[in-house]
DNA sequence: TTTGAAAATATCGAAAT
DNA sequence: ATTTCGATATTTTCAAA
């Protein structure tokens, strides 16, 4: 990860679709270069993949929550187990798992109240391992496409 | 948005570097209709950018938590000035602003936890505005790439 | 890393279904 | 409204320097 790969990955960061030409006029290298470059990053899983962003509106979602969940026994199979059942739910869009009084974090999102309201109530409640969960409503939800690099630390 | 809409959808979000050729191929349409399409959903709003995701280790990265805060006074012009200046912060990568006993969460990284330490004392602990600030190391953090249409609601 | 050339793709207008 | 076609510009891709 040098310079021209850093400024790569941020160009990719801001819009993965602008053509490898582009790409390497901006970070001024040949396209040939660039093109090779990418592909390592690739490879070596540096850029783990090119996604659209999609309004959640669009997609029927317009309801956000955030579950804070504790489950008890916190076993490899217990916790595997919770963590593949929630993968497959097509609400949870993306879960946390976190050190502290609650074990994990789940990023919800339903049509409306009624359908977050069901969903919980038939996918959380009813679960053995659930101790307690608390539910958040999301207002609003900002997040950073375009991450640089943090300083090295200094030695 | 129409079966076609949520195809051309659904592959960009798997892929949003595979080409307008492919995507017509493989929802069977014409590449000229497909960049149509692509165009006007883009334009409607409902793809909103096109990112690549990179590994948060090569971006010096390595930990992460999530950040519960709680501020006060709940007005416009404070929370309206919190978020922004959470927003510039380098470290933050998103931030939930919340209903409930909290108001927001951040989703922050540092290099290391003693970088993440720091962070915290010198842009959380310090505020005025923060009342309480409860802070959980995130061990795994799974998010789905593709999401599908929720199915609408029935009348 | 770059150059250069061929193959693949994007793009657009016009005509057709 | 969508598609197909054709024509051109752009881009990707790879072999060779």
């Amino acid at each position: 990860m040098d310079e021209l790969d850093s400024a790569i990955v941020r160009l990719l960061q801001e819009d993965a679709r602008q053509s490898n030409r582009d790409i390497a006029r901006k970070v001024g290298i040949a396209p040939s270069t660039c093109l090779e470059r990418i592909r390592l990053l690739r490879k070596r899983g540096v850029i783990r993949g090119y996604h659209a962003d999609i309004d959640l509106n669009a997609l029927n979602r317009g309801v956000q929550a955030i579950v804070a969940a504790q489950i008890r026994p916190l076993t490899r199979d217990v916790v595997d187990a919770f963590e593949r059942s929630l993968a497959q739910l097509p609400e949870v869009i993306s879960v946390f798992t976190i050190a502290g009084s609650d074990d994990f974090l789940v990023h919800v999102t339903a049509q409306d109240i009624d359908h977050l309201h069901a969903f919980l109530l038939e996918r959380f409640t009813s679960r053995r391992e659930m101790v307690t969960f608390r539910t958040s409503i999301i207002y609003q939800h900002h997040s950073k496409q375009v991450l640089d690099p943090l300083p090295e630390v200094r030695h």
